[in-house]
DNA sequence: TGCTATTTGTTAGCATGCAAACGATTATTG
DNA sequence: CAATAATCGTTTGCATGCTAACAAATAGCA
């Protein structure tokens, strides 16, 4: 196995790909001191107040321990509230405080040029190319997958 | 934003995708006991014996203080030996150990294996648009990457 | 030659991800 | 209803990646 080789396979290149993009993504945002993570929650909760810790993962592929840290994160910096839900008392109800919501809001544009830094190497036709391949691989390997992903439906029609 | 745009976001797509290359990797060589960090550290050394750590983290795009902790593993395995270089007293002299030889050549049927089933979901057309796609990125970014990336076998003199 | 800047390896600390284990709680089912 | 399953949140521990800092060593330059 020659290094070239192992500089062309996928496995290495996801990991090099994923790490820019990453390092992209947090550099574009640190000004406002979010992560892909923490910005992956905090969508998440925009969408689906209430939801509990073990859902949020689902919809997120993340782990269950990895969601309880970035919530106590979140938690500590005033963007998220934890309680007890009130139907159940095995489930955290989790949603957005004010804060949270604004500081989702600011985020947007930073989240855009980030989204334009990482794709500016290609045309229009091998972005839609690259990533229809990216979900194929995704929506065909979700079994191989250690983190479940159960994505969660838009509450429908005008939010 | 909707969470079904998130869904379709480059960085959540690569996150997760490299997330389950790395399961499927790791699943393969189980039995061996690798991930794909140390594959990495031990497909480099096979090629570029008595390389210096520094070299090593940049020949991978690794993080140097990565590189240092996935190396004492491999030391405390026997599958790698680190000395003080002989020609200089702040470089450490990496190789592997016959150990790490025979270890790097009983992986190859599972690396191939995880090859196999990460590609599975793509046409051999789709696989080479796949890499393709992905080694225009990582070309066109290595700007932004933090960690920096030397391939090594490229003997440009640039120094 | 001697001073300075850079490089190397290292430690320490933070943020993801993973697995295993646990008590508490809820769901299931006989 | 009662015994058992499954689920939830949590802690702990390991492996990656990152930053920042540091001493020691080397390289570069005046």
């Amino acid at each position: 196995m020659h290094l070239s080789d192992m500089y062309q396979r996928p496995g290495f290149l996801l990991r090099r790909t994923h790490q820019i993009s990453a390092a992209i993504f947090e550099n574009a945002c640190a000004s406002i001191g979010l992560t892909q993570a923490q910005y992956g929650a905090l969508t998440v909760l925009a969408s689906e107040p209430h939801i509990d810790q073990s859902r949020l993962a689902r919809a997120l592929a993340f782990d269950k321990v990895t969601v309880l840290r970035v919530l106590r994160g979140l938690e500590e910096r005033g963007l998220v509230a934890r309680e007890v839900s009130t139907t159940s008392r095995r489930h955290m109800a989790v949603q957005l405080t004010p804060a949270g919501r604004r500081l989702l809001k600011k985020a947007e544009v930073p989240v855009h040029e980030a989204y334009e830094q990482l794709m500016a190497p290609l045309s229009d036709k091998q972005r839609a190319q690259f990533i229809g391949l990216l979900q194929t691989l995704t929506d065909g390997l979700s079994a191989q997958a250690r983190a479940a992903f159960v994505p969660l439906q838009a509450p429908d029609q005008d939010a």
